[in-house]
DNA sequence: GTGATTGCAAATCTTTTGCACTAAA
DNA sequence: TTTAGTGCAAAAGATTTGCAATCAC
């Protein structure tokens, strides 16, 4: 668990990135990209870093993820008013948002298909298009 | 301006929905639902509220948004991670979402077609489908 | 009257900021 | 060194809440 070498991946991530591999950093890198795909809050990846005995302030935690998604290694998605969920998956694809449980999840494979879109309105192009698919509990 | 006598459609809401036509609510109606499709936000309905001499507080109009929601008469749309937009338009429809400018626009017509829609995970059944084709000026 | 609704101010929640301290390079 | 990065606590924004005063029925 206390591994001590270097994890090569995740320091050619941040050095890609011009961030400097911090301690904190390092540490938040490797639990967002050591694991499979992940949507995660700020407050959530706060709470997994103090139960693996990473010290990093909540600032910290934001500051991160802000400069992970700058430089295209996280995505921001917006589901839900009052959250922020970023996503460790940056290819396209689209979600499922569990509205009662509050979590956001891929939608497999190329599944969704967005086939006809309307063309941007003068002066502006398409950034990206966001598909959610809002689940509730079947009664 | 200062009509009085009352506006038949917006009483007509208002006692569907089994809300009290209290002056506020009505008045509030009367903005979201006397013009055409509208994208607004509390601070801006409350604003507005103010410039046409509706005396409210901001916490009555946050109130009044929940519950035109519930009662199906509005729908809130997520876009951005700091703030609610209600949408007066309630048929199935996407939107445009202009990220420097902050605004939302309906995609008129059915010019967005999702048309493989994945199984929904299961035990649950899909509320609904949003697509925000976010914009951005282009250079 | 009496129960729903409102207004206000305080509380809450997420996110950002300012700044002295610490650590990479 | 020297400059970027961090932590803390305070600030900022959006939204909610508690409760006494007010209004619709």
């Amino acid at each position: 668990m206390t591994e001590t070498r270097p994890y090569a991946r995740i320091l050619d991530l941040l050095r890609a990135a011009d961030l400097r591999p911090t301690r904190q950093r390092l540490a938040l890198a490797r639990l967002l990209f050591e694991k499979g795909d992940r949507h995660i809050t700020a407050e959530m990846l706060h709470e997994e870093a103090m139960a693996a005995a990473v010290r990093v302030s909540l600032a910290t935690v934001y500051n991160a993820l802000h400069q992970f998604t700058a430089a295209g290694l996280l995505r921001e998605i917006v589901v839900d008013a009052t959250r922020s969920y970023f996503d460790t998956n940056t290819s396209e694809h689209h979600h499922f948002f569990f509205e009662q449980a509050g979590h956001v999840e891929d939608i497999p494979g190329s599944e969704v298909v967005v086939p006809a879109l309307p063309p941007p309105p003068h002066g502006t192009e398409i950034d990206r298009v966001d598909v959610i698919v809002r689940l509730k509990t079947r009664k």
